[in-house]
DNA sequence: AAACCTGTTGCGGGTTCCCGCATAATCCTT
DNA sequence: AAGGATTATGCGGGAACCCGCAACAGGTTT
């Protein structure tokens, strides 16, 4: 079995290879590059049914390059490794897994005992595998607001991008009052309450949600990629 | 000399101990700690003149360790280290390092030679060094919109908490209106035009700073910390 | 079938924001 | 010291936001 690696930081690049090495011995051969692109470019041959797949990397964002390799070849097994704990990260990949994938979400400080059984669990088992301490989040969450729904998710992902209330209604094709509505249901979720009149409810959302690591500045950046062509479009349909 | 490090990531610790061994063949003991935490109270002994930081850390901020360490021991020749180059880092150790102390901030991708010359420059020779760039978030902000002032980047600081321009007036004791007009040249420095009427200008300028990096969520973890109890003491007033 | 829960939409009004216009105050230059 | 540039402050109005009230649709429970 061949598997690649991306990975930009040298030493983790290293620590994974030994490894890989000591815990798959039915990998062949193993291909390592430092960064997203690089990754996409030699994911794109179709040799490698296994990847493993740093988040945090300058240029493309981890979970975007997982979506053009995903994209091209769909049963590829990606084990995502982090050094955060971050429920964005764990949305964003559970957005675009394909049906017949697998995948893991690990942190880098996990012991090299769990890493090399998530690797052998999802790389070659094929099996889903998340790191406790990220489900923790949604157990968090849970207990004192319940976890965000999709459509407040996104909603929650356009006024971070600094939509109007207007636009998002236009975006994701629903009225004004629903999407003032879906605020309303995540203020109370992220806990922005204003008794004393001290907060602005709107901008005190997304600090909450940011500095909850529910939200998170890649998310954000991939997310304003993606609203581009959109606003592009709109410009031409008003003009 | 004794020199301390503070660095939650193995792997990055084992090279910096090997590089300090190296290259500094005058520090005599090497002590290594893990987080934040534990670094300011190993520091409080007084026995460091040297320390080198991780920025990234669980727990308590690197900038806020560098805070507690100062604040005891103003001389400590502090270097830190970092994966991002973060404008908003740079701002907050500028910020708080005193007169009679070195500091230095080096990217972690930087190569072991560099990494060597920093070590000496900062920690033996008192010098102050910055990573060519970091500093180029200065000079890119310089041509296309001047850099940020103090006053402004206060403003921005508590928009992107959440606080109301009224909230900000009574905090940074000034009227309603001078904040207002921080906010439109926060606005023109960011870039944030809004002719076709889509975007909120004040969540639009949160997110234009964060994903330009001159902001991110550990600073505003801690400005929310130091929000607190101004906040509490309002709330007394009130009533 | 009736009750219920969740999500959508409209209306209306109170609040905050955004900013042009105008006037001091402060700082820097020459 | 005079002039110019930046900054601080007040006023007022149009736009956007926040949200209670109310009606309605679709799916689930009893």
């Amino acid at each position: 079995m061949k598997l690649l690696i991306v990975e930009d930081d040298q030493f983790h690049a290293s620590f994974m290879l030994e490894t890989i090495s000591k815990t798959l011995p039915e990998v062949s051969e193993i291909t390592c590059v430092a960064d997203g692109i690089k990754g996409v470019e030699e994911a794109a041959s179709g040799q490698y049914p296994a990847v493993v797949l740093d988040l945090q990397m300058p240029g493309r964002n981890g979970v975007e390059a997982a979506r053009s390799i995903w994209s091209a070849h769909p049963d590829t097994r990606i084990l995502f490794w982090s050094n955060y704990a971050d429920e964005a990260y764990l949305r964003g990949i559970t957005n675009i897994v394909p049906e017949m994938s697998a995948y893991g979400y690990v942190l880098k400080t996990t012991s090299a005992n769990r890493l090399g059984l998530a690797l052998r669990a999802v790389l070659v088992e094929g099996q889903i595998m998340v790191d406790r301490e990220i489900n923790g989040f949604h157990q968090r969450a849970a207990t004192t607001h319940t976890a965000l729904s999709e459509s407040e998710f996104n909603v929650l992902v356009d006024v971070a991008l600094g939509l109007t209330d207007k636009m998002i209604a236009d975006r994701r094709a629903m009225s004004l009052r629903s999407v003032q509505n879906r605020l309303l249901s995540l203020y109370q979720k992220l806990d922005v309450e204003d008794e004393s009149g001290a907060f602005n409810k709107r901008t005190r959302a997304v600090n909450r949600a940011m500095s909850g690591r529910m939200l998170n500045v890649e998310t954000l950046i991939a997310a304003e990629r993606e609203l581009e062509p959109w606003l592009a479009k709109q410009s031409i349909s008003h003009a």
